[in-house]
Parts: structure tokens; C-alpha cells; sequence
DNA sequence: ATTTCCCTAAAAATCGATTTTTTCATCAAT
DNA sequence: ATTGATGAAAAAATCGATTTTTAGGGAAAT
């Protein structure tokens, strides 16, 4: 018996999934008019699967569905990254205050890892994925301990729609340093429960993303 | 020519909107597993625009979608109802803000305007769903030019999320008083641009709802 | 030259049937 | 008595084909 690497999962499920993080990685064009019939033979699947994969993504928030005439990437607008930018600044600082309150040890423990992890995949320059899957999981780990299912729901969701809009920066070795700096730094300012300069790091971090990001970003039509 | 009610809307579309409400309004059973052919001739559609209703319920949180097993309406747990209710009254009171201080002669009106429709539906205590209607519409008016898109998409979810709990409390004469006088009165304040007062009234008045909604929901598994 | 209408090709949405997976009752073995 | 295998029935997921709607070109009328 032979386990594939998505055993006991559905088409659908897997579509959504692949489908999710090409989007995320712009290898979509914004604005542009998804083909079905394409995307069946891209993906190998079939079309019902297909298409609650793409209803369930229009329900997420990276696609949109027009009345009778499928689906569209959304467009990128410099307003709505800022929008994107300025709540996330918001709802992690509101985050990060409870899990600095509620994070037991075992927190503590997770973030340390996660935070090795993604130390690690910064010395691989080349593995650009492996380094997003591990920066992530460094952010969901630092505010996990937050206590509210819906808020970390609401915060991975802006981190997706961020993600859209930062990746279309060039890399920068520079600024990358920069940010993985503050990784460090705000493992420390964990340890120590230091919620005020912790969120006035994590503000300054978000906004830097912020600022890089907005330099790819086409002015609103 | 006739014109349906639902002219030049896919069923897709349609079974969502009756679906969602139903399921706000109570008519499943909380932790209740779907049957799906049963739903197709309730709704009189096929399998596919059903099957993609759900999904995008799934993906907005009404639903759950377990791996191959179909499709559960969520458990009501009071962890979970408290977890909405907090997060509702911190985005309410972050858009609030904004609004006020964005708000021009333009939503002025509209305000007024969705307080009087509210005012006057309550006077029929027997259409509720009209009152529920205005409820929604004034709240959204409330907040409409708080000029953050995303934000108001997390806040009408939060408020489908926690209608879903206080619908399932009998109505009350003195609290829906109560609570109609607060919607006044928030008028007032917006007028005024009183910030703090009407952040406090507004705290009060989701902190009373979720009071009433907490005596009805069994405590958490 | 512009507008309007019709017609056709393409795409989206839906349906009915098939395949796959789960559920659960039954029965044998320890 | 409990556990574990077995198989039929039910449910979920998927496929292929059909129906409906849109998009766009070209002819007729103003």
C-alpha cells in the first residue's frame, strides 16, 4: 500500500490548498479573469471539485466572484494594502498584549522553536519557501497564545492578503536582515513580557513589510 | 416576460443567502450533521450550486466541513460566544472611532435615517425579521464610514456569528427597550462626535446582548 | 458613421449518473 | 464478553454531459 503525500484528503481540499498559495505568490496576474477549463488541466482535477475550491476562495477573500461570469483575482490597490497593513498593525498588537498575558511556558517552548526554525532557513537563501512556511509559523507562534480563535482566524486571514501584496517585492537582502533581526528581538521582548516595546516593535515590523510593499504597488485607479 | 424575485442571480447564489439565514436563525440544530439530498429538495436546486453554497458557508464560518464526511452546523459553546462578543465590541469600538472621524453630513443622514427605519419597525413586535433587518442596517450605518473595508467585512461576520446566539434567547420587551433606547442614543452621540461616551455606550450595549445571549447557551463541552 | 439587433462561439452554471468513502450491523475468533 | 474482520447500505465526492448565459462580430437601419 502506497501512501501518497495527500492521502485521505479531497480533490477539493487540495485544490483549494494549491490553488490558495499560487495566488498568495502572485502567480496569478491582479485583475485577471481565472479560465476553469485551464485550471482543470493545470490542477488534474475535475470540475466540481474545481469549482468549491474557487467558491471557497471567493469566500476567503482571494477571489471575486462576478454575477454570472466566474471568477477574477482581485486587482492590487495601494489603498486596500494600507487598509490590509493599518488593521493587521492593530489586531496582532491586540493579540500580542493577550498572549503576553495568557502564554504559559509551553508557549514560551514553541516560540523559541519556531523561532530556531526560522533562523535556520535564513542561512538557505535559496529556498525561498521553505523561509515563508517558517516566518509563518513564527508569527502564528507568537501570538497563539492569545486565547481568541477569531481574532488569530481574522489575523492569519490579513497575513494571507499581506503576503499577496509583499511578495510582489524583489528580495532585498538588506531589509530582509533587518526584519529577521526583529524576529530575535521580539523573542526576547516575549521572554521578558515586555508588552510595551514588544508592540511598538511589532508596529515598527509590519510597517517596514508595509513600506517595502507599497514601493511595488501601483497607484489606486 | 416575468420577472422572478431572484432574477439574474445564479442558484448558487441563492441557496447561500437562504442557507445563511436559516442557519443564523436557528432553523438547524447546533452540532447537527447535515443531509445534503435532504437540502437539495428543500431548497429545490441541484447538487452542484448546494454543494458550492456550503463551501462558501464552510469557509465563512457558519459550517464545518469535515474531511469526507460532510458538512456540521458548529456547536454553540459559551467559550466561543464570549470569544465573539469581546472581539466584536473591540473592532466595533476601533470602527466607531474612525467613524466619527471620518463620518460626513452624507453618513449623518444615512444614520438618521436607518435609526428612523429601526424606530418604526419596532413598533410591529410581530415582524421580527423585519426589526432584524433594520437591527443590521442601522449597526452598519453606525459604521459604515469608518473608511476600512476589511474591518467591516470582520465585523458583519462577528455579527452573523454572534446573531447566531442571541437569536436563540426568547424575546424580551424590557431588554429590546433597553437596547432600543441605546440605539437612539448612539444617534446622539454620533451627532455630537462624542467619542467617548458613545465607545462606553456601545461597550454597554454589546455587553447586554451578550448577557442575554449567555443565559441561553449551555456551557462549554 | 453610429446605433441596434441578431446570431454564433465560448464560457459558466447546473444536472444526472458514477465512483469512492464512510457507517454500521453482523458474525467469527480469541 | 470483547475485539476484530466483513460486507451491505448510505452518504459524500467526483465526473461527464447538458443547459443557460455572456461576449463579440457583422449586417441592417437610421
Amino acid at each position: 500500500m502506497t501512501t501518497s503525500p495527500s492521502a485521505g484528503t479531497t480533490a477539493s481540499s487540495q485544490v483549494f490548498e494549491a490553488l490558495k498559495q499560487d495566488l498568495i505568490r502572485g502567480r496569478f496576474a491582479a485583475g485577471e479573469k481565472l479560465a476553469i477549463s485551464a485550471l482543470k488541466t493545470h490542477y488534474g482535477v475535475g470540475l466540481s471539485p474545481l469549482r468549491e475550491a474557487l467558491n471557497r476562495l471567493a469566500a476567503y477573500g482571494l477571489l471575486e466572484q462576478e454575477n454570472q461570469r466566474g471568477f477574477r483575482v482581485p486587482a492590487m490597490r495601494l489603498e486596500e494594502l494600507d487598509d490590509i497593513a493599518g488593521l493587521r498593525t492593530q489586531l496582532e498588537c491586540m493579540a500580542l498584549t493577550q498572549a503576553f498575558q495568557n502564554g504559559d511556558s509551553e508557549w514560551e517552548s514553541q516560540l523559541l522553536a519556531a523561532s530556531h526554525r526560522l533562523r535556520r532557513s535564513d542561512e538557505q537563501p535559496d529556498r525561498i519557501e521553505e523561509w515563508e512556511q517558517a516566518h509563518l509559523r513564527f508569527h502564528r507562534a507568537l501570538l497563539g497564545a492569545c486565547g481568541s480563535p477569531w481574532l488569530l482566524r481574522f489575523i492569519g486571514q490579513l497575513h494571507d492578503q499581506f503576503d499577496r501584496y509583499r511578495r510582489m517585492a524583489p528580495p532585498n537582502p538588506g531589509i530582509r536582515a533587518t526584519l529577521d533581526g526583529q524576529h530575535g528581538a521580539l523573542v526576547e521582548l516575549a521572554m521578558a513580557r515586555d508588552i510595551q516595546a514588544a508592540r511598538a516593535l511589532l508596529d515598527t515590523h509590519i510597517r517596514l513589510s508595509h513600506e517595502v510593499a507599497r514601493g511595488c504597488c501601483s497607484p489606486s485607479p
